[in-house]
DNA sequence: GCGACTTTGTGCATTCGTTCACAAGTGGCT
DNA sequence: AGCCACTTGTGAACGAATGCACAAAGTCGC
């Protein structure tokens, strides 16, 4: 039965056709190109382009007026070639032989991300985690106003966090909805997570954030991406594990018992 | 001057080169191949495999005992293609015809991931962030018990959080040699972030998981998996504006207010 | 035992992403 | 004015990851 599809974020692994239909042109023989059909940036430039963003925040605050893309990159932690070749991805704003001015890269790579507006987010599950987002301050200062806050747990219904009440998760598609609610961050506990995020997706919200260690099914419309420390240990011991085995030049690989690595 | 590199998740991408030397060996002319040199898994196979491991734990619960890759795959998100070749990454597991052991893959993943043995975790900065961590039964469960808890902060050294009291960061050194930690977990604010690095690689841990929205400068054998959660909202952003591009056909792109998307 | 059917495992083409390396601009200095 | 040192922007080569499609290998019913 074909099953849904969609879950955008695999992890670390950057998937292909973003709406399947529209973006792929199986058979464009003939016909006429109208325009360059917006070029496409690569889901993985985006991902930098925002870290960018946020150390060009970083300099703009501490003065600095203009750099160059080897000194951005080495504060970005990538190579100076790809650094260019992503920002070559939303426009020409380098003077050769100077370099670029901050402040335009950052008014550009916010124009490109969307930032210019602000997208409301809403957080479901407001246990350890949720509680945690719904006070951090990270999020409203760079756009993204907490908006909403759901649980189930009718204690918590109407109990202020972070300065907003809780609402019943019966309400999320209304709420959602009257407050255009454009991002949706699950932080329940697993077995509730597709049905939140149902909800969610009734309630007009095609952005979401998973914390939850499940694999939600969403249409194709809606966008998920995946939070999943579990995960990130996992690709964590798996290369501890591999240099482990590399070194193991004479086997006994379970007498090495000092876990001293590689002290420095 | 070359500044160091390392970070290795940038986000959702999927660097090439894990240790440098050692891995790649470019002049294998003659020389006798003594064995296949454990074939290099892909990156992004691996985070998938741990995905596929989640999955198939949950399968086993439920009394499952033999899956085709084609269920396997939509329970996970995926193409069944790519499930069949990252599944063949790590050997040949299945039967044709018939399809895979939950009990065999299970086991075999965990091998591959390193999980038969558990790796002990540091969290450092024990604010909202990291009270939710230290508590997270999830971690433990899954053979990364977290062994050690820092702060700055005096009044909650000494505070046992999820069991364990909190440890001064000047001790982290001392500790988590002692304790054999292998992974650190930052969740401090971004200013002391690097600090806190800097501490964990001089105790010994060669893998950390940075939630402070920092890039992280560390030594060539250290990994680092940065977790971002802005970084995260900025990309659905890009794909929200994006969407909202396309339909301008007749621009107004302001003038849509009613936030209503396809409802469904 | 045999043939029909099912599902794996993988070679191959393709698409996506990274890196190299250099021509083309820019500004400063003489 | 001309030259030089520097830095961008990008074509092109390379490499990694994905998806297709099918032969190989197995099961099951008869
Ligand atoms: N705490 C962590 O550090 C951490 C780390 C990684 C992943 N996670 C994942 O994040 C999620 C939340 O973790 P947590 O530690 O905050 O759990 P928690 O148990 O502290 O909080 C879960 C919250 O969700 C609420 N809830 C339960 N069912 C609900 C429903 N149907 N609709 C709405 N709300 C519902 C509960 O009332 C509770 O407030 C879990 O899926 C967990 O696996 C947590
Ligand atoms: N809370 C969230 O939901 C959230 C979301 C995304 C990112 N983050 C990031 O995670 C980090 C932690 O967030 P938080 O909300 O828990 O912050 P917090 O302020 O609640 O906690 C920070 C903790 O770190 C401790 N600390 C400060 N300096 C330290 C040092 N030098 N060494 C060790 N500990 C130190 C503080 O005492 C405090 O306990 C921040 O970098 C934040 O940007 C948090």
């Amino acid at each position: 039965m074909a099953a849904a599809r969609g879950q955008r974020g695999g992890d670390r692994d950057v998937p292909a056709a973003p709406n399947a239909a529209e973006v792929t042109m199986p058979i464009p023989p003939i016909s006429d190109a109208p325009m360059q059909r917006a070029r496409a940036i690569p889901e993985a430039a985006v991902a930098r382009l925002a870290v960018y963003l946020r150390v060009l925040s970083g300099m703009a605050e501490q003065g600095i007026v203009t750099l160059s893309s080897e000194e951005l990159a080495a504060a970005a932690g990538v190579n100076s070639a790809k650094l260019r070749k992503d920002l070559s991805y939303i426009g020409s704003y380098g003077t050769r032989g100077v370099g670029y001015e901050v402040s335009v890269l950052v008014d550009q790579i916010e124009r490109i991300l969307g930032l210019t507006r602000s997208h409301s987010v809403a957080v479901v599950g407001i246990g350890n985690l949720g509680h945690a987002l719904a006070n951090y301050g990270g999020f409203p200062s760079r756009g993204f106003p907490v908006a909403a806050l759901f649980d189930v747990d009718p204690d918590l219904v109407g109990v202020p966090v972070g300065g907003l009440p809780v609402s019943h998760i019966d309400d999320i598609p209304r709420i959602c909805t009257e407050r255009e609610i454009s991002i949706g961050v699950i932080a329940t506990p697993p077995a509730a997570a597709q049905a939140v995020c149902d909800r969610l997706v009734a309630g007009g919200v095609a952005s979401i954030v998973n914390f939850a260690p499940v694999v939600l099914q969403v249409p194709d419309h809606v966008e998920v991406r995946k939070v999943d420390l579990a995960v990130e240990l996992q690709i964590l011991s798996f290369h501890v594990a591999r240099r482990a085995d590399s070194m193991n030049v004479n086997g006994s690989a379970l007498g090495n018992v000092d876990g001293v690595v590689i002290g420095r």
